[in-house]
DNA sequence: TTTTGTTGCCAC
DNA sequence: AAACGTGGCAACAAAA
């Protein structure tokens, strides 16, 4: 079977709102192809050169397949073509630190097959300025820069094929075999393609129902404020934010704090130390807290009944994905969960939802290599409630969920966010900040949870040493995590985070191999979360079928453990 | 006018 | 001694 390389030159991102591609185009080995995917002819041309591929290849593959979908109603998922992308296998051979410069086609094969490919891109921007249209605010400008030059448009969407099949060729000799990495993102692939193109349906009801909601809670926070400030002016619009720090100086408010470009900040970290003197600045961080809700999560959902999420497999130097247009991975869950009640199982469909329990904490506990500290954990034993023992010299018994007094619970918690903030990397300020105690507190607490690590500081050399030498960590499955050498105190993090987000990507392909024949589909992948949607039939079995599949991942010790079920009602329910 | 940077804040 | 990591996005501000 052939290896062809795919493209398509579309009018826009929104492929599920009908803006659909103009052009398609292919490679072989030797030659390159376009069709004029408007015409009857050039569609089934297309449709058949993509029939007849073994091997496809695309650059961002996912958005080529929602398009030639879109475009021509018709699925290259279901023609059952090995997929590959060369943006993937490019962040994975050629990984983030290692690579100065983007990850788009053209500044790939400038660099490493054909120089030529960086004249191109700027000869189509001139093309598009002598028309008029600036490309990076109007996607249609492809289509009309098409409509005004059609033989060199059709000559670069050619290239453009050609580019991905000998950018792929070379990217096949820069893989290391000892990295299983690509091999799990080519079988993410398909999946994320269709999770996207399922999307996930919206309740109009209960998004009206919160609109109308939080415009009165803004109104409600907004009148004093105006009261207060003495115009709304330093609310929004031009000048505010000048105006709003002018009327907090005025009020006597001593905000010290500054924000990187040295100005005097005005985040919820400057002010929470003075609600207690001045109680408007609780109004206002309220206030900012409904009108963020309303215009970052009402807005993209509000009239639409199905959104379609565009996951970025592997857009984060650690291997995490990230979510865009919208982002389904910041939906709030703490601040305005109401948010998630948004988003709803399909007509007798359910969510069946899991997630990883403590990852980091585990993975961690792998990577020391304590027998003690493992055993704690595979016994289920609350590690933040041992850490909070630790600290304060006494039984972790007394600082456990069920037996803790409300102080103590406090000091468990206390331990529970400086450990995360540890394992990112964190110094005594942010620790200090984050639970509200002096610095110096800070500092002790960080040295006496380090010290209670078996095996923390082992660990920590090691990885330090290792980036000295090489410049990177190895995650669990070889992965290169490239990390610059001023900053090897976020090294234990990119291991663990790095690790942590391939279990997931495993799961995800071993949620699918598992459940698809029973027809469920994931949607959402929310770093240690997965959401599935299944019909309510299939609902027990697949919820019976996802923790194995889960936690065979990746085998550890202590080993992976999820938690999680079915959910009939909303996300909000997870 | 358009583009780019900054601030603040949501998630894990 | 000091250092929190990864993202996306809205709104505003400044530069081109």
């Amino acid at each position: 079977m052939t290896k062809l390389a795919f493209d398509t030159e579309t009018k826009g991102f929104g492929w599920y709102d009908g803006e659909t591609a103009f052009l398609g185009s292919w490679a072989d080995a030797k030659n390159e192809y376009v069709a004029n995917l408007l015409t009857a002819d050039g569609a089934q041309e297309y449709e058949n050169a993509l029939k007849s591929a073994g091997t496809l290849v695309g650059h961002n593959t996912s958005f080529d397949v929602h398009q030639t979908r879109a475009t021509l109603d018709y699925d290259i998922l279901s023609q059952g073509a090995v997929l590959h992308d060369t943006d993937i296998k490019a962040r994975i051979a050629i990984p983030t630190g290692q690579r100065k410069g983007s990850y788009k086609l053209k500044d790939l094969t400038a660099t490493f097959v054909n120089e030529e490919a960086k004249a191109e891109s700027e000869a189509i921007d001139e093309m598009a300025k002598s028309i008029g249209v600036s490309l990076k605010e109007t996607p249609e400008a492809y289509y009309l820069v098409w409509r005004a030059y059609p033989d060199v448009m059709e000559l670069y969407a050619k290239k453009d094929a050609r580019y991905t099949y000998d950018l792929d060729t070379y990217l096949d000799t820069q893989l290391d075999p000892a990295d299983q990495s690509y091999g799990i993102e080519q079988e993410v692939i398909p999946i994320l393609t269709q999770a996207e193109a399922t999307g996930v349906k919206i309740d109009q009801e209960v998004v009206q129902k919160l609109k109308a909601e939080y415009e009165a809670l803004e109104q409600e926070a907004r009148e004093p404020l105006i009261e207060t400030f003495g115009s709304e002016k330093a609310l929004k619009g031009e000048g505010s934010k000048q105006a709003l720090l002018d009327a907090l100086l005025e009020l006597g408010v001593p905000l010290y704090r500054k924000t990187k470009s040295g100005e005097l900040a005005t985040h919820k970290w400057a002010l929470q130390e003075f609600t207690e003197q001045f109680p408007i600045l609780d109004t206002l961080m309220e206030w900012r807290k409904y009108d963020k809700f309303l215009t970052t999560y009402i807005n993209p959902v509000d009239g639409r009944d199905v959104v379609h999420t565009s996951f970025k497999q592997c857009e984060a130097w650690t291997g995490r994905m990230s979510s865009a247009r919208p982002n389904m991975q910041n939906i709030p869950k703490k601040a305005g969960k109401e948010a998630r009640s948004m988003f709803v199982p399909r007509e007798d469909h359910v969510f069946v939802v899991y997630d990883y329990d403590s990852i980091e904490v585990r993975l961690l506990a792998y990577y020391m290599a304590n027998e003690a500290y493992r055993k704690l954990i595979r016994e289920g034993l609350d590690p933040h409630a041992y850490m909070a023992g630790q600290i304060h010299g006494r039984p972790m018994e007394e600082f456990t969920k069920e037996n803790a007094t409300p102080e103590d619970r406090l000091l468990r918690d206390i331990a529970k966010n400086t450990m995360f903030a540890i394992s990112y990397g964190a110094g005594a300020p942010r620790v200090a900040d984050m639970n509200q105690i002096p610095k110096a507190e800070a500092k002790e607490l960080i040295k006496k949870i380090k010290k209670s690590l078996p095996g923390y500081y082992r660990l920590n050399s090691r990885i330090r040493k290792k980036i000295e030498s090489v410049g990177y960590v190895n995650t669990a499955f070889g992965k290169k995590q490239v990390v610059d050498k001023e900053k090897a105190y976020v090294g234990l993090n990119a291991l663990i985070q790095g690790t942590a987000a391939q279990i997931m990507k495993r799961g995800l392909i071993q949620v699918h191999e598992a459940t698809a024949h029973l027809g469920a589909i994931p949607l959402l992948l929310v770093h240690d979360e997965i959401v599935v949607e299944c019909h309510k039939d299939a609902a027990e079995e697949v919820s019976a079928l996802m923790p194995d599949a889960l936690c065979t991942a990746f085998d550890c010790d202590p080993p992976l453990q999820v938690e999680g079920g079915i959910v009939t009602t909303n996300y909000a329910d997870a």
